[in-house]
DNA sequence: TGCCGATGTTAGTCATCATTAACGTCAGCG
DNA sequence: CGCTGACGTTAATGATGACTAACATCGGCA
């Protein structure tokens, strides 16, 4: 009468271990830093110990590679099917900053370590996460552009990266407001910085 | 013939290395973070060997201790004279947020790992970096307070972290545009994303 | 002149850590 | 039943790294 997943605890399933690793290297991640963080750490948060790890990722910076390829992926295709979807530019940038501060109050942590830990990430992978994070930046500075045509793109590159750094100060302020409050905030904040991009 | 400091290079000062030292690790731990960057490293980029740092500091938490303090206490001390001195709490907002502008685009890896590397730090000086910092967002919150005096204080500190992120972009953003722009563009978002705070 | 404190240097020492090796367990399936 | 592949476990192994020890150098100064 038991399922096919004869699991030991509920929800036992193939593959499940992998993005427990994954969350539970997250959190520690942001919270010490990739190299404050033990293999054992991550073993050790998940209840197996150490060396299991190597069973599901090839090694420390390998969990780190995909943790970000997999954030910059989903930012950047979340962003790409938004702003293709909108009416209009207004409307894209809307959905682009609610997509952004969704992600951002959801996930903290990946948020954290997706702009601290570029660095520690091996070459072939480094290279396609640049990669993602400039289309996710171009995402922006295109729609900004049709909404302030007179503005020269490397100003509107800068005011993208100081909306980020808004919206992402959401682990800093954590459980200072209810999420949706701070949603509206953060909503309300960066749309008034950016409407007064040219003044 | 010679002056008193009797130097091989010139400007060779007492006391002149402890700062260097500081100077070199800040740029270090920005880019690689703390436990990413080893003693050797620290005096490798000052032209000593290792182990000669520990003529300076007592250790390599000490040092980041002692940088992190510094940070904390010249933002707060600045932050305050600068509101003392400001007729009325329109330009007193003014004077904090150029204050931070200036300071983040001076010092960017400071500002990096202040924000990142309190967790480092021991305890005894621990302790009194979050002290430094808690009086610093309170001096932010207390002049926004009295432009939005509807507004709850809780609202008000994560409206503050959120323009401290926009603020401390710059490390992203470097290079992207000339200083004065920079200074320029970042006051004139935050001041419209902080006016906007009620609406 | 000759001692001293400041500042370095090089060779340990002792932990910590990523990674590998060698060895179970066990569910499903032929 | 008996194999196999997925998943774990506990001991190496080999680096790296913080910190200490023992030993210079040298400028200033009594």
């Amino acid at each position: 009468m038991r399922d096919v997943t004869t699991a030991r605890t509920p929800t036992r399933n193939r593959g499940t271990r992998r993005v427990e690793i994954l969350d539970a290297a997250a959190e520690l991640f942001a919270a010490r830093g990739f190299h404050g963080v033990s293999i054992e750490d991550i073993g050790g948060a998940v209840g197996v110990s150490g060396p299991a790890l190597y069973r599901h990722f090839s090694g420390k910076e390998a969990l780190l590679a995909e943790m970000l390829l997999d954030v910059s992926e989903r930012l950047h295709a979340s962003g790409a099917s938004r702003v293709t979807e909108a009416p209009d530019p207004e409307l894209a940038l809307d959905a682009l900053l609610t997509g952004q501060i969704e992600f951002a109050l959801s996930h903290p942590s990946l948020i954290t370590v997706h702009d601290r830990e570029l660095g520690n990430v091996p070459e072939p992978a480094r290279r396609q996460i640049r990669r993602l994070q400039r289309l996710y930046v171009e995402e922006w500075v295109t729609v900004l552009s049709e909404l302030h045509p007179s503005c020269p793109p490397s100003r509107l590159r800068a005011a993208t990266h100081a909306v980020f750094g808004l919206l992402n100060s959401t682990p800093h302020s954590a459980g200072e407001l209810p999420r949706e409050t701070m949603a509206q905030l953060l909503l309300g904040m960066a749309r008034t910085a950016l409407a007064a991009l040219q003044s």
